[in-house]
DNA sequence: ATTACAAATGTAAACGGTTACACAGGAGGG
DNA sequence: CCCTCCTGTGTAACCGTTTACATTTGTAAT
């Protein structure tokens, strides 16, 4: 590989020389940049990135980690990360981390933040991030957080209302004439399903509704357990008209079991999920769940615009944090009663 | 960030004592050690990437290229790396390229080749990508090639039969009692879609079976023009039994064309696809669609490994080219006669 | 006691760029 | 003619590591 000094005695110049054409500065005359260009182009030559981001303390690139890039439920954010660096200078490289591995997570913090990127997206809203955010603190790379909100922490934050998403839920079923709504919880390390469960909880409350024993349950073992609980809920004594579920994998498991139980949806229970889940698991073949969508394009274009324009700016500039709502989309799982 | 001097001062050790307890070498006293590893521990220290990479020319870790990273058929393809790269130590990144934009998969190549990985994974057929792969080839990094067949150069190439994955559709829809079949053919610019229909022409040539005038045709307007080209072939005099397409997609738009028609599928005529693609485009409800799988997985996986090894073992290692063949997956598109 | 060798450590030169600063030479003003 | 300024260029230090080589010290063998 040629370097910088190839270039420079070929050329018959110095070393500066070759930078300031390479980096387009106008103190070079037309005669010295062109047999530069000519060497360049001759060698094929290419600057290479660890050196120059060593001298310069920039690097060019935006790194994007997320959980399980392969989730089909990153489609449109992972559109939203593409479109949204199309109009930057940055590179932007994602990493994936397995099941939330926090350890892995920890490793690619540490491998980004030292030398290969000027800022960081990092999504999710496993609690035990709070732990992985630190690393990005500490370095000096800037960086914003998607769907995870911790507390005290100056930083760009780009959120979803997922307690108002969950509570707007519940009110559409109570527009729709449901009084007996159950729910069944998401993975508890996960923020989104603690502010979804208390958004249920809260709009229950105020609508003066009653939440039954085992209206309230706990999907502990994976978007599957979803089965087994809608089972139990439906054969409580009184069960509900509708159950909103954390999100739509858990929602289709529920329908499913529904399905096998010879309980119609929805003309005999109505089903809410959440996440607007297009690919579904198992090859989900029922109706369209209705269920509350996130603006993940919006999320995904808007955070890597927003960081290019605080990397361009310098370090001064304020931090951000915006609040996204959610919206309904009617599916075929919610009938009027 | 504290850098190997500041931990060397505070440790009052030189820097050469510090990288050696830094890279775990063992000519280091133990209280040198222990007191080395108590500063870097008190002062957060974390070593420069760049600069590591710089002096090595290592950089540990692997890049990814694919066309577009949202695109759901990539699911088991990234499930693959994600879990190819969990026993080897390096880290892996993936960049994605917008349409096959060339320009921008020439920047990610030129960004990725100098000095930010040691090797590379490129994925996709565009023709096109030629001139791509020469960046790749010029430059001194490693790398495989996925279903991307470039004649004469030497390097590692992980294919799919795609020509004799056509073949077998075509056998199997000849077995199951079909002698008319119509060939929708994919965007030519891609290698994938030359091979799949000259399998299809071979094939039918093979079996004596006529080709009649409109039963291939090209979509050139993306998968949606599928829609538009099914109703032409099933408004031929003669009419085929079964119409094989270039993929899922352009599969799904013929299917619902034909329902337009009131033309059942399978009953009326036959449908066959390719991709085995579980995602499909526009929400589509209809039957599971009969078609061709490649085992993306094993692809993905087998790709980071093969390079992860190479990379242990060093430049002097042979380039592998693997073919993996399709599978046949039978939906309900496709009916005996 | 001398020598040989090994273990632990330090010194300094890379790696491939950028950039502050110095400097040469020519133009323009007085 | 001298001084100043500007343009174009070169020199060399620096970015944060690694590592070949040199050096010191201690120990065992002669």
């Amino acid at each position: 590989m040629a370097t910088i000094r190839d270039i420079a005695r070929e050329a018959g110049v110095s070393l500066a020389t070759v930078s300031r054409v390479i980096n387009h500065m106008d103190n070079v005359s037309d005669e010295a940049r062109e047999r530069v260009e000519a060497v360049i182009k001759r060698l094929g030559y290419n600057p290479n990135h660890a050196a120059r981001s060593l001298a310069t303390k920039k690097t060019n690139t935006i790194g994007v980690i997320v959980n399980n890039l392969h989730d089909p439920f990153f489609y449109d954010l992972i559109k939203g990360f593409e479109y949204g660096s199309r109009n930057t200078k940055y590179n932007v490289i994602f990493c994936s981390v397995l099941g939330g591995d926090v350890d892995m997570k920890e490793r690619y913090i540490k491998y980004l933040t030292n030398g290969i990127v000027d800022g960081v997206i990092l999504y999710g809203s496993y609690l035990s991030d709070v732990k992985v955010v630190h690393g990005l603190k500490d370095s000096n790379v800037n960086y914003v957080l998607i769907e995870n909100d911790i507390q005290g922490l100056e930083c760009n934050k780009l959120l979803i209302d997922n307690y108002g998403g969950a509570g707007n839920a519940v009110e559409y079923l109570i527009s729709m004439g449901h009084k007996k709504i159950a729910y069944i919880c998401g993975n508890l390390n996960m923020r989104v399903s603690v502010d979804r469960l208390n958004g249920y909880l809260d709009t229950m409350r105020k609508n003066n509704l009653n939440i039954a024993d085992g209206f309230v349950q706990y999907s502990t073992a994976g978007y599957e357990s979803g089965y087994d609980i809608m089972k139990s809920i439906m054969q409580l004594n009184d069960p509900p008209t509708a159950v909103f579920c954390n999100d739509d994998a858990i929602a289709s498991k529920a329908i499913l079991a529904a399905l096998d139980m010879g309980v119609r949806v929805p003309e005999d229970v109505s089903i809410m999920g959440f996440d607007n889940q297009r690919l579904l698991p198992d090859g989900y073949k029922g109706p369209d769940i209705s269920s509350m969508a996130q603006p993940l394009y919006d999320i995904g274009r808007e955070s890597i615009e927003i960081l290019a324009k605080q990397l361009d700016d310098g370090n001064g500039t304020e931090k951000v944090t915006v609040v996204y709502n959610t919206y309904l989309v009617e599916g075929g799982t919610v009938k009027r009663r």
